[in-house]
RNA sequence: GGCGACAUAGCCAAGUGGCAAGGCAGAGGACUGCAAAUCCUUUAUCCCCGGUUCGAAUCCGGGUGUCGCCUCCA
């Protein structure tokens, strides 16, 4: 039984798909005029988890994921450039691609662009103009919040409180003055699109609404992203889609806390925003995925160098144990376990349920890695222990790992630039110099190789080796 | 003005009624030719003041502080 907190009730709520054992997630994806900055990544990373642990746990997931890639934003960076506003969209969403591959985030199964469903979003502001909840004014249509009773029902806040709030010019073809533009007329020199109300373009939410329901249906499962969507964002989108089909548009609504730099909330004007772009320059991208999920998804968390600098090492510890186990497993038989090796077992066991247990309860990512670092101590003793290792006990800690590494992937798999031969020739003339305790000569051999990015460790069941990629030395 | 979040060790961070997880850093020890890795030991008046309760980090009331949303925003 899952449980996930849902924004519309302020509660945590079981998981219960329109479809047994299907899942439908949306989550807003981002707009493509600019790289992405850490703060967009913890979300992405979120559900990237979220549906990678509801396909561990046996759910068929279809993740779909927009590119807003027609707005305001979009039309202006194509003018700085000088290029399309086609060719911006093409540009920031293969370093899109790229990023979100170095963060260890797999491809949605869908990555919708509002520009190519211009269709379906037509048929959705026409739906709503038949329902009395838009009207057209001079080629703009706008959505008509006093006639969707239900309006504020995300933000918890109704129609007088958001306008008293407000700080929006107001515009007197509206209706009311929180009304919002499903269809914007064309302007000069902008992308445009033929539709009933003339020559124009969408309005911001309503992209949202078309595409999701066009690949999941009319209700979602799971619709979420940064907190700072709920308003207006989602609550647009809710009344849109509501609007038009008089269903419940989504089951679960999930909002992702911010990430803030410096203890300063990241903006342009600040000038403090981080991309991944940079972030991949100065330290391992995957320590960032690490540093995210040690903490709950809807806690705000602070992002520091220092911070990250401490995850890196962390994920260091569990991906040393995990190095481990492979390298002992190369050197033991099997054999009928002892008690000692029984109790690592049936830890085994309970760290196993008790990760269920805990990602269950709305994805408590910072206490299954707690799970998984104390089963790397019990591992660690264990691969100490004089009496030797059993193949048959290391192999099912293994597995644990490698099934844990689907769901929330920070593991390293290295790869040796040098050559194998090569390098069993410089330990084994290290081994000699050691046997003739010419230390200084082996310690060169140890420094030499350790410049290429190996690091050589004596253990009591002999020499052995690992590889340090560039990119992945942590902090650098 | 309205709505909301957060405050737990030197640092990060779980825990939402029953002896305060885990990681990072520090100190001491074991192992090692030296390293590396690992293990052991060690570190908390849970922001303050009241209340409810046999029992509160956890629930309620009141403070203080930090921050967010109500405008494009992840």
């Amino acid at each position: 039984m899952i449980k996930l907190y849902n924004t519309i009730t302020g509660r945590k709520e079981t998981l219960k798909p329109v479809t047994d054992g299907k899942v439908g997630i949306y989550a807003c994806g981002p707009t493509v005029y600019d790289y992405f900055h850490i703060g967009n990544a913890r979300v992405f990373i979120f559900f990237d988890v979220l549906r990678r642990y509801l396909n561990y746990r046996g759910y068929n997931v279809t993740f779909v994921q927009n590119y807003t890639d027609i707005d305001d934003k979009m039309i202006k960076r194509a003018r700085e450039m000088g290029i399309s506003v086609k060719e911006v969209a093409d540009i920031f969403i293969k370093a899109y691609e790229e990023d979100t591959a170095a963060l260890g985030i797999l491809p949605a199964d869908h990555h919708p662009r509002a520009t190519e469903h211009i269709p379906q979003i037509i048929g959705l502001i026409q739906r709503l103009i038949d329902n009395n909840l838009a009207y057209d004014v001079e080629g703009d249509v706008f959505f008509d919040v006093a006639a969707f009773p239900d309006y504020g029902i995300l933000s918890q806040q109704n129609l007088e409180e958001l306008v008293s709030g407000a700080r929006v010019e107001i515009d007197h073809r509206k209706r009311h003055p929180m009304d919002f533009a499903l269809w914007k007329k064309e302007k000069e020199g902008e992308p445009s699109w033929e539709s009933p109300w003339g020559r124009g373009r969408p309005g911001w939410h309503i992209e949202c609404s078309a595409m999701s329901m066009y690949y999941l249906g009319e209700t979602l499962d799971i619709h979420g992203g940064g907190q700072d969507l709920i308003f207006p964002h989602h609550e647009n989108e809710i009344a849109q889609s509501q609007g038009a089909t008089g269903k419940p548009f989504a089951r679960h609504w999930v909002h992702v806390g911010y990430l803030n730099l410096e203890h300063e909330k990241m903006s342009k004007s600040l000038g403090n925003v981080l991309t991944i772009r940079e972030l991949r320059k100065i330290a391992d991208p995957l320590a960032l995925r690490f540093f995210i999920l040690s903490a709950h998804y809807r806690n705000p968390i602070n992002f520091s160098r220092e911070y990250l600098e401490q995850a890196a090492k962390g994920m260091e510890r569990l991906n040393t144990v995990i190095y481990n186990l492979k390298d002992r497993l190369g050197r033991v038989d099997t054999g009928s376990p002892d008690d000692r090796e029984n109790a690592l077992l049936d830890l085994l066991q309970s760290c196993r349920e008790k990760l269920i247990a805990v990602m269950d309860d709305d994805l408590n990512t910072a206490e299954a890695l707690a799970v998984l670092f104390e089963l790397a101590k019990a591992t660690n003793t264990y691969l100490n222990r004089p009496e030797g290792q059993k193949k048959n006990v290391l192999e099912p800690i293994l597995n644990f790992y490698n099934d844990m590494d689907t769901i929330f992937g920070f593991m390293k798999n290295e790869s040796s630039a040098i050559l194998e031969k090569e390098l069993e020739e410089l330990i084994a003339r290290r081994e000699e110099y050691r046997r003739q305790k010419e230390w200084a000569s082996a310690d060169a051999i140890r420094d030499r190789l350790k410049e290429q990015g190996i690091i050589l460790e004596d253990t009591p069941q002999g020499v052995r080796w690992k590889v340090i990629a560039d990119e992945k030395k942590g902090t650098k």
